[in-house]
DNA sequence: CTATATGCAAAATTTTTGCATCGTT
DNA sequence: AACGATGCAAAAATTTTGCATATAG
């Protein structure tokens, strides 16, 4: 069960075609990567996951990232010094990086609550603390 | 005027004697930059104003940035995608990314408030929106 | 059939590393 | 004088680009 709102490969399909981009084979094995991923992937680790070199290219990957980012289908996630992260979840919500392993977990935009001088603002929060797991390991 | 709390060029002297490292002609001038910076420059940036070649070396910026990180003198901000920013203010604050200028500014931690699910956390929040000059040039 | 996407390989970035020399302490 | 820091240049690592071929619509 996937508790994560994420986009769904047929609701990106339906998008690329709209705006006329080809449905092709690159393109689904990296969306059904993005879309069943919550590990915010890097670029190299779609590389790695569809298969570098035989489902699709270096170059398609990037290309393919940032033509999903441009139409809105998947963001990008700044959690790690120099890493560029992408995630398929683009419903408004904040992340917690485990100080214990490292992970990046999504928290729920309803779970939090941000004021900047007591307005209400438009924020995205990156706490710090133990991830779910790491909890249940005393 | 100054309103941020950053590092002072002084106190990073003292830090890095303490912990039995030079004073050095590239090390001061790296520092002197970072700390009367507010524009949270990257690594190019502090090699481009020191002076590339002539004050510091690439390598020496890199190896100064990282020391003085380590020794929790100065921090890495996020905020651009790929790009890793340095900010010698390593007191607990937030970071507003204007929305028009694209310039990236201070919050102190006292203008916000966070919290997940009720709890205090460690977080870091990333407000977009007017920048103060962007805000008074209706 | 036409336009677009792909793959490969080369180029442009950005960061790291090795090593002889120089400068602080 | 000794140890650490610097600079240079070469090597990794990451992202972008050009172009011929393959594929979707």
């Amino acid at each position: 069960m996937q508790s994560h709102s994420a986009q769904t490969p047929e609701r990106i399909e339906a998008r690329l075609r709209e705006h006329g981009h080809a449905w092709t084979a690159p393109r689904r094995a990296i969306t059904h990567f993005l879309c069943s991923s919550t590990a915010h992937p890097t670029a190299a680790d779609v590389l790695a996951a569809v298969g570098g070199g035989h489902a699709s290219s270096r170059a398609t990957v990037y290309n393919t990232l940032t033509l999903l980012e441009d139409l809105g289908l998947i963001r990008t996630v700044l959690m790690t010094p120099g890493e560029v992260r992408y995630d398929a979840n683009v419903a408004r919500h904040h992340h917690l990086v485990c100080t214990v392993c490292g992970s990046v977990e999504d928290v729920p935009a309803e779970d939090v609550s941000v004021s900047l001088r007591g307005q209400a603002a438009m924020a995205e929060v990156r706490f710090e603390g133990l991830c779910v797991r790491c909890a249940n390991v005393p």
